[in-house]
DNA sequence: CGGCCCCTTGAACTACATCAACGGGGGTGG
DNA sequence: CCACCCCCGTTGATGTAGTTCAAGGGGCCG
């Protein structure tokens, strides 16, 4: 369920050579308190829960567990025996080219078995766990909640496809919108955002990693934003000023995060 | 579960700009005939069916159907209500920029409901059709056989975060050899390779699309792979020359793949 | 106060795109 | 059966969006 790209350093290690890849975030309320129960949040975004099933979900979280920021919640080649779901903070699922790697745990990791990928904290993250047998028990006895978790899957999926084609369309200008316009949607489908801007706790380098672009030119790219009265971005608050059109900018179309009320 | 990009074209159109995601294949047997029944090879390639299993799956397709070169087997937006398994031909998911769209239904399409890309015949392609309402009734009462449904979803994750961190990476010989590595193993774990080649019934231009290269950049970097011994590609058909070094250029890991037989 | 990040700016370089043109093979129509 | 043509592969020349290298300044932490 979690699903943020880390910048962890390992400066010892001769290929610091990695790519972010999704950038993911939790999940508080207005007041910065981590909701009662997330799990049930994010499903409900999508379809209508039963009380039994609400149930059900109260329990599948086993504990939680706070990272550090640069700390990796999960490590690819892990074979972890709970899913993750970001509670708090940032995090970003990434590979490193040529060498190592680092992940976050997530839904992924129940079916996949083996994590292909690592999820790292870019921010201090807290996490909860959600053991497999529960995930397993709920596909053998709810299998309306197990085709919301098949889901959340899917639309990771579709996350991952829009990034293929913003990655490889050639604009930087219009990939850096993008990233902007998803980040803003997400956000604010978990009440995360105050009027029209977030909270964007990540460094210009980390923005290039997901996109795919050097820290020059990340830096080139937001003043170009600027300068086109777009967004502002001071400290680490992020004020879309005009969101009409930084969408057309982005060529943005949300309806691949499936933010759809409907019976699934 | 078909998962290609297809090459459609609409001249009349102003705005040709679209990018392929995935190319998927079909699943023949060496001398061409279509499998008995690909879904169930499909899925007892990560994990053991049971007898009920088999037998569930031996009734899920409901009928066949044969796509032209060039037509799309779904188009987003759609809202499909079957699922499609491409039997034989080569097919790719793709979107189009800023303004079309076009798109193969899939297992996506269960969960998702409303296509957010389409899929397109690259060749002439056998495509089978799954009713929702059967994988319905299976995440009903075969929850095992579910989960494994699950798992080809979040594979198809997997790909496409692999596909973002190769077309990301800098190097078009690298992303080209990815390609070239991604598919051999794909295809052979179908049976659909000889010895160390396989039959690939794409354009350069095609190919240039899935990789975000322009075509005479793609010709370019294919003559190089040849100059180095890498591959040779006559007509249809591609012959890796030096599998290692091969996936040393493009830095590949099968372990995305997920082509591992274990409980899942 | 010193040292690191992080942001910012300038300059040089390069991998790629774009434009343009040609040859060959296969399909199609005369 | 030949002639045409279109598509595909190939090659050359030119343009550019991005990288890399380099350096300075500001804020924050020890």
């Amino acid at each position: 369920l979690a699903d943020h790209a880390v910048r962890i350093r390992f400066d010892p290690e001769p290929l610091p050579f990695w790519r972010l890849i999704v950038l993911d975030h939790g999940t508080t309320d207005r007041l910065g308190n981590v909701m009662t129960n997330p799990l049930i949040l994010k499903l409900e975004q999508r379809d209508r829960l039963s009380d039994e099933e609400r149930e059900v979900l109260k329990h599948a979280v086993a504990f939680t567990k706070v990272f550090a920021k640069g700390e990796d919640l999960v490590k690819e080649g892990d074979r972890p025996g709970e899913s993750k779901l970001l509670l708090e903070g940032f995090a970003a699922r990434y590979k490193i080219l040529r060498n190592g790697k680092r992940q976050i745990t997530d839904l992924h990791s129940f079916v996949i078995k083996r994590m292909d990928h690592s999820i790292g904290a870019l921010t201090s993250c807290n996490v909860a766990f959600v053991p497999h047998d529960t995930i397993r028990a709920i596909t053998e006895t709810q299998p309306h909640l197990a085709r919301l978790l098949w889901l959340h899957t899917a639309i990771d999926a579709a996350i991952h496809r829009q990034q293929i084609v913003t990655i490889g369309g050639d604009q930087a200008l219009g990939r850096m919108a993008h990233l902007f316009c998803e980040l803003f949607v997400r956000l604010r489908s978990v009440g995360q955002t105050e009027d029209h801007g977030f909270n964007l706790p990540l460094t210009q380098s980390e923005l290039g990693d997901t996109l795919g672009l050097s820290t020059v030119h990340v830096n080139r790219t937001i003043q170009e934003l600027r300068a086109q009265g777009l967004i502002t971005w001071r400290g680490d608050f992020v004020t879309i000023e005009n969101w009409e059109r930084l969408t057309e900018v982005a060529d943005f179309d949300p309806s691949y995060l499936n933010l759809v009320h409907e019976p699934r």
